[in-house]
DNA sequence: CCAAAAGTGTTTCACGTACACCCATGC
DNA sequence: GCATGGGTGTACGTGAAACACTTTTGG
């Protein structure tokens, strides 16, 4: 029974950054174990790679498994090999970073899971193993690339208004932004299409909604085309 | 004798794309493999991650073996981890790159490798496994964070020219830049110090030398400052 | 003295930034 | 009619880009 090898191998795991965007701020996805170590804590979805699936195919089945959630944007961010990260032995983990629409999912908890549920950046802290170090390092991904790359729209609804486009640059990058100077950079770009629609049920003028011109931003960029906020 | 698992793992190595550069342009160091599979044939230096070292200590200790390479600079570039990457079995690589002065090193095969190289970035293809897509992307790194980040530094001598400086970049974002408004740009971020001495040994007027000034250049970071070129 | 590269300033244009008011809507 | 956010234009300054000639040195 078992698999034997010739030499020693460490372990190898996948785990997931998952950020969610509400009203409030930035949000990550956090599991409680169910199982040791650690029983009872909570730690960043994740598991072993299986021999026959990809490293991708594992951050999306241990996703689904633990938490339900399907159809992310998921991207590698690194890979953690420090000797001590696993109190049982030696585990190299490849650390994703997903985005979700936060509206279009709704998270349970399952497989090795006794709870699932979102936290606010700041209070997703004193994580398991080395957890704290992976937020950490996909959240200054994140800020970094979000302003050369369109990957916003991973957070936002397919329509959404530009004040809610704004608003979350402003959280993802911690600062505020002139409303007229976003206005005329991200429609300059053009890459959004004005819809013949506007939000519905605010108690004040209601805002147009706009979608996000994939196609037309993969054109532009053969082109030369470099988006930046 | 050996290893037991209760559950299958793939191998996990390392492989490190290393760039140096000359008067002519980019290079990348190859080894010729002395041992199965492809046996002779060239390929990326890189080897099996021992169960007690990090993954930086593997890349390492396998540059120092196979090619005689100490003191590198060396970052993580990706993992790669698709199921049929390797004949033999599932095996996952971590590929980090590594810059190296070529004037201070002279390399030398030795454990596991016939012979060590330095070919043309052009050249470098139809290589083992999926080395070239491990060229492709540490390329595509090297040529987006060099703009934003003191990189090319690595690339060169203590000391060099700022015709040296230019000619760097010139090669790696394959494109021509002024002279006038490069030397302009180097200058005014203030992170070169200007040393009393000039090149030696040219037939013609010899130019300044400079360096890099790290501790400089760090505290600029921490106040804000964004090194691009 | 000739070849080769070093070194140096100015003008123009685009873009980022700062800034304030009127308008539409729901209650 | 009032509170709330939607939507809009201009002026200024900084920095990127284009561009050519003189100086120094070695052979």
């Amino acid at each position: 029974m078992g698999f034997e090898y010739k030499y020693a191998r460490p372990a190898l795991a996948v785990d997931c950054v998952v950020f969610g965007l509400d009203d409030e701020d930035l949000k990550i996805l956090l599991i409680q174990r169910d199982i040791p170590p650690y029983e009872g804590q909570w730690a960043l979805p994740g598991g072993f790679v299986r021999v026959d699936e990809t490293l991708e195919e594992a951050s999306l089945r241990e996703l689904e498994e633990e938490t339900g959630l399907q159809n992310v944007f998921l991207e590698q961010l690194y890979t953690f090999g420090e000797l001590e990260r696993d109190p049982r032995e030696r585990v190299v983990t490849v650390a994703y970073y997903a985005l979700v629409k936060m509206g279009d999912h709704r998270v349970k908890a399952a497989t090795d899971a006794r709870n699932a549920a979102w936290f606010s950046l700041d209070d997703a802290t004193n994580l398991v193993f080395d957890h704290d170090k992976l937020v950490e390092a996909a959240y200054l991904r994140l800020r970094g690339k979000v302003r050369y790359q369109p990957l916003g729209f991973e957070l936002l609804p397919t329509k959404f208004t530009l004040r809610q486009l704004q608003h979350l640059y402003e959280t993802i990058l911690d600062r505020s932004l002139d409303k007229r100077n976003f206005r005329k950079k991200i429609l300059s770009m053009d890459v959004l299409i004005e819809l013949d629609e506007v939000e519905k049920d605010v108690a004040h003028r209601a805002a147009r909604l706009y979608r996000f011109d994939k196609q037309k931003y993969k054109r532009l960029v053969k082109q030369g085309f470099n988006f930046e906020i």
